[in-house]
DNA sequence: TCCTTTAACCTAGAAGTTCTAGGGAGCAAG
DNA sequence: CTTGCTCCCTAGAACTTCTAGGTTAAAGGA
């Protein structure tokens, strides 16, 4: 299971990826995983057992809710759409996700203007 | 001291934004949190709580070297400097930061392709 | 049939970073 | 002489992620 991996993922980011990915509509836990996988092109390769504590997190935060289906390959999953409060939420996050990036590159790039 | 803050920072970034502080040139502990403050706009209020100890773990992995001195107010100082391998450093977590941003964008800009 | 792989879920505890919340010393100004 | 600011520090709380397990069930091959 995952030979090396180490880290990738800064702390704080799982959750508005999770919300990111679900905004495309209803999806179960490992769905969203490899969803997160590939559309970083590998780069971002959660774990499990951080994906499913962020989303019982989350759900407690009622910003996503769950229902049982049944998967595409006819297994048993449960299905996670936003709720209300959970979209809010995501326009928050990217928010503070795009002021926090402009912020670090500000600093990165500071040449001596004090 | 800090009526509100409340979290504002990514765990994993302080070391990469305090290295990129260093490399303009040597600064105190003091005047690097200052600095990071002052060049993301009051956004990434770091606190001496954080920083510290950040500090020292870096010295402890070799990436800066400290020095007693005295500072512009004619107090005691400890200056830190980039070392070697703390320039290797910066160039490696700029690296990392840059691809992650680029990965998290990738997820959350995400229409439905898989 | 049995066995292995894969999909899907879960949790407890370790590890690591940041924050909270203290503490201290000295200089400068009111 | 008292307040505020500069400058340093640490212990423990809080939080998130990872490690490292475990479970059930479908599908496919031997």
């Amino acid at each position: 299971m995952a030979k090396k991996s180490k880290a990738a993922l800064l702390k704080g980011t799982l959750d508005m990826l999770v919300l990111g990915v679900l905004q495309s509509g209803s999806l179960h836990g490992y769905g969203i995983l490899q969803r997160i996988q590939k559309s970083s092109g590998e780069l971002l390769m959660i774990e499990e057992g951080s994906l499913y504590p962020s989303l019982h997190r989350m759900e407690r935060k009622g910003w996503i809710k769950s229902e049982w289906g049944t998967s595409e390959t006819n297994r048993r999953a449960k299905y996670y759409k936003l709720t209300g409060l959970g979209k809010k939420q995501v326009a928050l996050e990217e928010e503070k996700w795009n002021r926090l990036v402009q912020a670090v590159d500000s600093v990165m790039s500071f040449a001596g203007g004090n």
